[in-house]
DNA sequence: TTTCTTGCAAAGAGTTTGCATTCCA
DNA sequence: TGGAATGCAAACTCTTTGCAAGAAA
């Protein structure tokens, strides 16, 4: 995170230029409530900005990553998802049977990451974990 | 898992030929105390069996998968990871310096998995869970 | 103008699939 | 022998990259 300055602010003091695609990628990124492919970055922006490729997406997506200005995070699936730095970090309970994600803060992995830390000596990121399983509704 | 029998049983029970290829996988998945990609196994397999395809692994692997017979995890970074069913479920510790993965018991996750049923009625499978961070040795 | 960006197409990696050939039971 | 399994090549998904054309500052 750099401080709190938009993140196209950023983008214009580091010297990098503030094209009409990158302003769609940015948008996007930041419009992604939940964690969003590129391929649904490039959908979305695709619907107001018609000529964006692909591989600008990319480009950008990978910009913005190494410029701390957004997260890259692999949960499998065989793609990366993106999502706003600054959100308050959070995981996931991913429904086998119905697909449905739902949210839920890091309060109860507080405890095991001091576990893992004392016992493995093993410093846990824990900002994105996916957690797959069955939710109330499938399950009864 | 289908009781304790050989994995070559039952495939044959199950009415499958068992080919010299298929026998080469099984014993990879097998030989494969941590998880392995179906490349790793073809490169393994082929050093004994040159004449191997690679597609012949994968089909065999997704055999053993819907028999029951290997259990396959997305770890992510883009390739599917098989291993023996049976063993003791656990996770893992993966450093993002080094890269070295430890694995660790089931025991330190037993207390969450209670939570996250009890405060969202969410069955959690935590069979295979990657967690990433830095350990103990890359952090000193 | 001049350097940075983009678009396009091609190349990757990992995986799947169609089809003719091979071979196990 | 007959049906299942393999090998081969092509296709497929997601991502990256080289290069010429285009555009921001």
């Amino acid at each position: 995170m750099k401080g709190d300055k938009p993140v196209l602010q950023v983008l214009k003091e580091e010297g990098y230029r503030l094209t009409p695609q990158r302003i769609m990628v940015v948008e996007a990124v930041e419009a992604s409530h939940d964690h969003t492919s590129a391929e649904e970055m490039h959908a979305k922006a695709s619907a107001r900005y018609p000529y964006l490729n692909i591989s600008t997406v990319y480009r950008t997506l990978e910009l913005l990553r190494d410029q701390g200005l957004a997260a890259e995070t692999d949960l499998g699936g065989g793609r990366l998802l993106y999502h706003p730095v600054g959100k308050a970090h959070h995981h996931h309970l991913i429904c086998r049977l119905c697909g449905n994600v739902r949210d839920i803060g890091t309060s109860a992995f507080r405890e095991i990451r001091g576990k893992l830390r004392l016992d493995h000596g093993f410093h846990a990121e824990f900002e994105h974990i996916a957690i797959f399983g069955t939710c109330r509704i499938c399950s009864s």
